[in-house]
DNA sequence: CGAAACAGGACCACAGTGGTCCTGTTTCTC
DNA sequence: GAGAAACAGGACCACTGTGGTCCTGTTTCG
């Protein structure tokens, strides 16, 4: 499986949970809280989007966190870069030379570019206005209706 | 950044070699040399492909690998399916309940799906056959005539 | 029968992640 | 002005997973 980290996973949920109420402040404790993480954890994150511009900060006793801009215009793309760097899969993500040790006969080195570059523009085409929307009914209230054991993706 | 293992990296660029000349048998130790990739390491991953059915295997002294069907017909995602198992981002993937502790609460549970579907359709695009083909000026030649240019995904 | 190559594990060192904690600094309230 | 609440910025640690090695079969060719 093709991973991203839980801090990532956990941003786009604090996130998303913010785009839904735009304009309103949330601090970490009171985020932690709904989510139902960690509060230290959730501070770090909130931290380090804020850093990265995505979030800005009120310090003091009625301090917290509000959305930098408008959830349509925040993509998946910029939330993953901000916590985990630039988007791709390999190492040769750049072109800069000297990187890969296998480069000079690297059969696949342009290759792995249309790979990652599939893989971000299908992330920059999801904002975060769209995942606070919720497409599925909850599923937990319905008397928890069994699933499929092993549902598979394909 | 979106990681992916080594070992499924490594994967790809083995195949993406294999597919350069579908018909031929490859050994692992061949393969290992040729990608200035550690011998046992290069098996270990053959080992799985194969078991996945993406190789097919020979034993005995003049064994090793052959792909079991056409490169065109091998898409990236069943070589990470194969490696790493199924494309997704979250631990959320599939529908079953009781996975997440956070389930009942999820605000974007449903859309991970969104992002993880976006992610396989754009690796589903792309088989082993474009990634055999070379799209820098090749560096080491293989005396083999280049392919022509495919459909350019970017 | 011996060599070469795959099959299938066990095993280990190491890096990265997840998570906690501590010490500032800012700002609101009393 | 003092205290409390909340962010800022690190340091720190346990643990999992990965990358890589090695060993013992088993098959097949010469």
């Amino acid at each position: 499986m093709i991973r991203m980290t839980k801090q990532t996973d956990y941003g786009i949920v604090l996130l998303s949970r913010m785009a839904g109420v735009p304009e309103r402040q949330f601090n970490a404790t009171e985020l932690a809280t709904e989510s139902r993480l960690p509060q230290p954890t959730v501070s770090k994150i909130l931290k380090i989007l804020a850093r990265a511009g995505l979030l800005d900060s009120h310090r003091g006793v009625k301090g917290g966190y509000t959305l930098a801009r408008d959830p349509e215009t925040i993509s998946v793309t910029e939330v993953i870069g901000a916590l985990e760097g630039p988007i791709g899969i390999t190492e040769c993500i750049d072109d800069t030379p000297g990187e890969c040790s296998h480069e000079a006969r690297c059969p696949v080195r342009g290759n792995w570019h249309r790979i990652n570059e599939a893989i971000r523009q299908a992330l920059d085409g999801i904002n975060l206005a769209e995942m606070a929307q919720r497409p599925v009914p909850p599923l937990v209230s319905l008397g928890g209706a069994p699933a499929a054991q092993n549902a598979d993706l394909g």
